[in-house]
DNA sequence: AATGAATGAGGGTTCATTCAT
DNA sequence: AATGAATGAACCCTCATTCAT
């Protein structure tokens, strides 16, 4: 039930943003009462911070999946953008939801967002400082590094979900540019 | 009257957020009644329109300008992120609101957005083609190297916007790295 | 319009008390919306404080009268526990209220409720306190015995507001038995 | 099982109050399911009205015990404010409650509570009347000076349990001021 | 042009109660 | 007998918007 919950939370979530979905919206999208809903959660706010939470793991699995294949550094990263743009491509609510809603009104949960982000870029970084110590990336702060390439990513696939025609053409060029562009930069 | 109902306005939504805002906090700070902002503007949104517009404006006018000194290409995307992030440290309503809110609360305004957006884009992809035809830059679709441009300085900076540690690192060695990084990559 | 909340309010919570007195109940009966409510209150507890603090107002006002008319202190507790009886009897809904609810749930408000009341309470001790001065009243702690004299009236009315037959022996003998009972106590 | 939900609904209806205290609290409190406590009582009323059906039979229990002494008037009086004090001191929880709530949440609970309350009224009715039998106490209507004395006892102890410098004055004075100032009222 | 009192739908949340297990 | 997940009406309150002045 709680499953149900989070899945509808997380597609509505995706679709109208937090703050224009409504707890009834909710309730009604997942078939459940709205006292269950908070037989499950405890506020609204934790319902996002459950969604986010999952995308973070499985961002998180595959990274974790991805190191330990030991490929070159500009393999990852074409893999780590490709991933990046395939989950949008799925229509992978949650992934929307994450790019949509990582920053929100409440200071206390925009911390805790922060805090499971950092999580993502923190692997990122692991990699990228493993990449420098194998000679082949140039040095460089990894965490900064890490922040480059997920803020590129995500800020680019943001636009590419407004539907229109620029999105279009940022969903389909926008993997191997990118990719591109951070191997370039990274590079020795 | 109106400027001073924008300028309380993106104060502070830039400060707690367009949902967190209420009109009558905007009329409380602007020095002005809640009918003479309904007489200026048709609704909340409407403030907001005008702020994202006015910030767009003021973006042209400076990427306008950069145009008009023939500055080679590489120096011209170090003054795009240097000048983005100068906004930001100077604590510039406007752009942490531009940052905060293009995620947004109806459909509607966010179509409005990314049209406004896609201005700003235009002007950087003007600049990049010119650099393609000059021999400066590869060949590359402008539009798509515009949005990498700026969707990788914005993530980045909206991260560094959090106020932690990490925050303070991007903001003192963001500028550098993203300059240094887009050129690598748009460079012949 | 404030008036009309506060009427329909005081009578509501008379009723009903204050607890199963919904927002929605006053703004009907007092014929006023819901908001309009929340313009002029802050909370449906500052509702209660109003009619309380009227209640006491009042009585203040009919102790003050008292005092200037310079009566045997005998007389004046007898005018007391009459006029005590007599707002009841009028079916004055504050009244009511006054005894149902002047201790609640959140302890802020009671400890409102209680300075409000020790207001009355110093009035009617500092007559108590001129009457053993003038060796009218034996020496006594003026305090207690004034809460003696407000207890005794208030608990006994709040009985005689359950509208059964033992209300209605408690309201006809009551207010002699009372008046005779406290000036025995009081007397020197 | 009903004894542990009756106790932990005592305590804490006394501490906090009928309406703020949710079944949930008491259930846990009880270390009790939810579902028990439906099988034993059919609502939270009928916990409230086991519990003050409790504390009248104590107190009928006391006031037929004084009885069987045959004292005099005027020391029963005197045991039965003291009696009365001594179980707030005590911390009584029960005690306690009873005086909180003879204000009640529905207009049926108020009437059973009042039948519950005459009970002890009427035991204390009846030895007055045996006082008036045997010349001790004044001709007076016994249901009336018995309603003036529990509402005298209760009304101050109720200011009592406050909790500031009144309540302690009234806590250290009261027992004997009250007795004193009922038996200067009842006696011959 | 300017005001701010008035509106009421809708917000998130609580909680006594039910009922399938 | 015992459980606690599930329910949904009702709670208090907010706030963008309107409109009479």
């Amino acid at each position: 039930m709680a499953d149900r919950i989070v899945e509808a939370g997380g597609r509505l979530f995706a679709e109208q943003g937090f703050h224009a979905t409504g707890i009834r919206a909710i309730a009604q999208a997942a078939k459940v009462s709205i006292g269950s809903i908070y037989h499950y959660f405890e506020s609204k706010e934790e319902i996002l911070e459950r969604i986010v939470r999952a995308e973070i793991d499985r961002r998180r699995e595959f990274l974790e999946g991805l190191r330990k294949q030991g490929l070159p550094l500009e393999e990852q990263v074409r893999l780590i953008v490709q991933h990046h743009f395939s989950l949008l491509r799925e229509g992978r609510d949650s992934a929307r939801l994450f790019l949509r809603e990582w920053f929100d009104p409440t200071p206390e949960l925009r911390t805790k967002m922060y805090r499971l982000y950092d999580e993502v870029a923190g692997y990122i970084a692991q990699l990228i400082e493993e990449g420098i110590a194998a000679g082949e990336a140039r040095p460089c702060r990894p965490l900064v590094a890490a922040y480059t390439i997920l803020g590129l990513v995500e800020a680019v696939s943001l636009r590419a979900l407004s539907g229109d025609e620029t999105a279009a053409l940022l969903m389909e060029e926008g993997p191997r540019e990118l990719a591109e562009s951070l191997w370039l930069w990274l590079r020795r």
